[in-house]
DNA sequence: TTTCTTGCAAAGAGTTTGCATTCCA
DNA sequence: TGGAATGCAAACTCTTTGCAAGAAA
């Protein structure tokens, strides 16, 4: 199966139309392999059609969330980003000066999960740990 | 040393005015145990000074910010949380449901941090780690 | 007094919503 | 054709800023 069918085939199915302006945002989604703000989504999909308008950006990715085919995640900076759901858990390092966001893939973190279920009665979302810090990038530039 | 007194005292001997708006915020964000928003500040003293603006407490965060006296923490959830920099280093539960934050203490992140490092080039800030999930009251209520 | 602070109002950024128009099925 | 989707503009939240009025030292 397609990656980019799968999306567009769900809300065909379940008769939503499939506009010219859903697959652009589909398609945004899908080719961005890390985290994808509204904004971003909006800009990349002008180019090919310049008409396309930022309410309906956000009005697909409503949907899509209410689908439950793409994750919209709040790491701070003042907007959501999104990314489709089905990818493998990840956890989330945040760059503090860029805004970047990168995913990781970790499993040391069960541990930590009991303990924070034990001593606080929390219940962690492991697949989305974010972690601050500076990337690479940053790190040379200062 | 009192607490409350450490904060304005900086100020003062900066020569910054000790004005009953900024003796206000500093102590709202001194009593809050927690991490504590704009809005929460705002609320909080105009119980005593009803007309204290929204746009004093922003900037007197600024100043407390810029003298290195408390921390603006942006954990998602659209707006900044402030603390008192000098507590013991910590980490954040974030409450996805009621948006409540909560302080841990765990050094459990040494491996993770120097993981971090080897792998990905990322500087951990690991005195900032913020982990999603539900707190006890959301889960009973769900 | 005189410079620092404040309050008010307006301006931003990101997101959401009402309504008339457009267009997919 | 008829209901769903879009575009536009306006509203909303949180934060920042310009400017005139007010107050601390």
């Amino acid at each position: 199966m397609k990656k980019d069918q799968s999306l567009l085939n769900v809300l065909h199915e379940q008769g939503y139309r499939l506009t010219p302006q859903r697959m652009m945002v589909v398609e945004a989604i899908e080719d961005s392999h890390d985290h994808i703000s509204a904004e971003e989504i909006h800009t990349k999909a002008r180019t090919k059609y310049p008409y396309l308008n930022i309410s309906t950006v956000y009005r697909t990715l409503e949907l899509l969330k209410e689908k439950g085919l793409v994750a919209e995640t709040d790491l701070g900076g003042g907007r959501f980003l999104y990314h489709p759901v089905g990818k493998a858990q990840h956890h989330h390092l945040v760059c503090r000066k860029c805004g970047k966001v990168r995913d990781i893939e970790i499993n040391l973190l069960d541990r930590l999960k009991n303990e924070l279920e034990a001593k606080y009665d929390f219940d962690a979302e492991l697949e989305h740990i974010a972690i601050f810090g500076s990337c690479k990038d940053c790190q040379s530039q200062s």
